[in-house]
RNA sequence: UCCUCAGUAGCUCAGUUGGUUAGAGCAUCUGACUGUUAAUCAGAGGGUCACUGGUUCAAGUCCAGUCUGAGGAGCCA
């Protein structure tokens, strides 16, 4: 029964002859009792159905409701009407699924962001967020294409975990034993995790990467794409206790090869979409536009987003290392005037408005920024040779896209032996825990690098939109894990 | 976690100096119309003013606390 239907981003496409189609979706609008605007999540595009006056009887027209499902047979032919080229006169019209318009949540009419979020397992049916979704299918898939076109493998690295090896933020742990009170203890009062599921104490991933490290020294080039959890109390629009990531890591990679392959990659997915995903950029870009006209003039982007997509994929990123930027901001208008709130001086770990100053007002396009002061970053990332005392810096780069931040963080690894135990020890790692990431450089250590590159921050870059919880389907944040 | 703002009809909001029966647009329902495009026109129904406590003759309005949401900061991807 179902098998002859025809989806509605197929018939648009149709040269109208009469012929005669099968089409099932769920009602958009439905006007003067005789146009229904039907949508199957193929497109954005809705297909217009004629209901000759006299085809159903009054109770079955009731029926036709905003939400409801039906099935429609009929024929393709040309429209007489403005907003669209082609239409479907009814033979024969089924509801599928009934949905009472008083208590329908999805009005015919605008809706704001905030109050989709609190229905969440409705939004999908919205122009919005059909567009939105249909995207992150096609980044996911377009990441895939990427790396394997490359050779890469893709490795499922565990999600439950033993160590927050890398100190990535807070972790949520996993656990069997009670919560009562009841748990068993040792001698000294502490939880005995001994006795816990796995004989010790777990949480959920925070990274994939170390594990990552592993495959890429055997596999040569590897990559992750997978959900990662932090029990950060962060409140930002761009911030997820659940979000997906992607990790490369490449052998006989150094950072220059690390900062190559992230440009091509983010510039070949955004590529992607542009060409596959025409309409949905199209709505989403006229949708920010009428966005932006709502706002003050000094407030407004300077580039709509379809331009600004297509300006990332069409130039370089800006290349410099943080001494340079340090340079630059200490050299800016803004710091002598003192518009930043925060102080510049080479050492520090910049600031929101440091990286927006050099994204948004220096550069004006996605910057790489290399080389960071050691004491700033993790304990893995490679020591640079041949720096004076108290100013060394690791191979470390973040690619900073405008208007989100950060997207992309990555190194090239130490894979020097001696000199990654050190700076374990100097962290405070547990080298017990982590004697199966220093065998790594015990066997046939190798150069490598990689990067991480959060997905939901990559969906928000390409979509345009501004908060993280409207390009996940269902958000996970501090106090809310509805659905 | 910190700072700021907000919570009034299904949605988006207005509600004056504390004062009598809390309003509008859209949505919904009923009717009309029948080539509409967020259809149009006429009418109707719809409220625990987030919650708890306080001040007062009187609280949607003032005060305190709690909860929730939004924006910004920190942390980060």
């Amino acid at each position: 029964m179902f098998s002859k239907r025809i989806k509605v981003k197929e018939l648009l496409q149709l040269t109208p002859n009469e012929q005669e189609v099968t089409v099932m979706g769920w009602v958009r609008t439905f006007r003067n009792n005789q146009f229904i605007a039907l949508n199957d999540g193929s497109t954005n595009n809705n297909i217009q159905i004629v209901v000759a006056l006299g085809l159903l009887d009054d109770a079955t027209l009731k029926r036709i409701t905003t939400g409801a499902a039906i099935k429609v047979i009929g024929n393709v032919i040309p429209s007489v009407g403005k907003g669209q080229s082609l239409e479907i006169k009814a033979n024969s019209i089924e509801i599928l699924g009934d949905s009472d318009a008083e208590k329908y949540p999805l009005q015919p009419k605008k809706h704001s962001l905030e109050f989709l979020r609190e229905i969440a397992h409705l939004r999908f049916r919205t122009n919005t967020f059909g567009a939105v979704f249909r995207i992150r299918h096609a980044l996911t898939f377009a990441i895939h294409q990427f790396f394997n076109d490359k050779g890469f493998l893709n490795i499922h690295t565990p999600i439950i975990t033993a160590s927050d090896a890398e100190g990535a933020g807070e972790t949520f742990r996993v656990t069997t034993l009670p919560i009562d009170g009841t748990a068993p203890r040792n001698a000294d009062g502490s939880i005995n995790f001994n006795e816990d599921f796995f004989g010790k104490s777990t949480n959920l991933t925070v990274s994939g990467q170390l594990e990552g490290e592993l495959a890429a020294t055997a596999f040569g080039n590897i990559y992750t794409f997978g959900p990662t959890f932090r029990a950060e109390n962060s409140n930002t629009t761009r911030h997820l206790a659940e979000f997906w990531m992607i990790e490369p890591e490449m052998a006989f990679y150094d950072i220059e090869d690390n900062m190559d392959l992230a440009e091509e990659f983010i510039q070949y997915i955004i590529s992607y979409v542009m060409e596959h995903n025409k309409e949905d950029l199209t709505f989403l870009d006229a949708r920010l536009a009428e966005e932006e006209k709502q706002k003050p003039q000094n407030e407004r982007q300077e580039f709509g987003l379809i331009e600004k997509l297509k300006f990332v994929v069409e130039n370089k990123f800006e290349r410099i290392t943080y001494t340079q930027a340090i340079d630059i901001l200490l050299n800016s208008p803004a710091y002598k005037k003192k518009k930043f709130k925060y102080d510049v001086k080479w050492g520090i770990d910049m600031q929101s408005e440091h990286e927006r100053y050099l994204v948004e007002k220096h550069f004006k396009k996605p910057v790489i920024v290399s080389n960071y002061p050691a004491a700033i970053k993790a304990f893995y990332m490679r020591l640079n040779d041949g720096e004076e005392a108290g100013k060394e810096t690791v191979a470390a780069m973040d690619i900073l896209a405008p208007g989100i931040g950060e997207i992309v963080g990555g190194s090239q690894r130490e894979e020097r032996y001696d000199v990654l135990l050190k700076r374990m020890q100097q962290f405070n790692i547990p080298l017990q825990e982590m004697n199966w990431y220093l065998d790594s450089r015990r066997f046939g250590t190798v150069p490598h690098a990689g990067f991480g590159l959060g997905f939901e921050r990559m969906v928000q870059f390409v979509t345009g939109m501004t908060n993280i919880r409207d390009v996940i389907p269902f958000a996970r944040t501090p106090k809310n894990c509805e659905f």
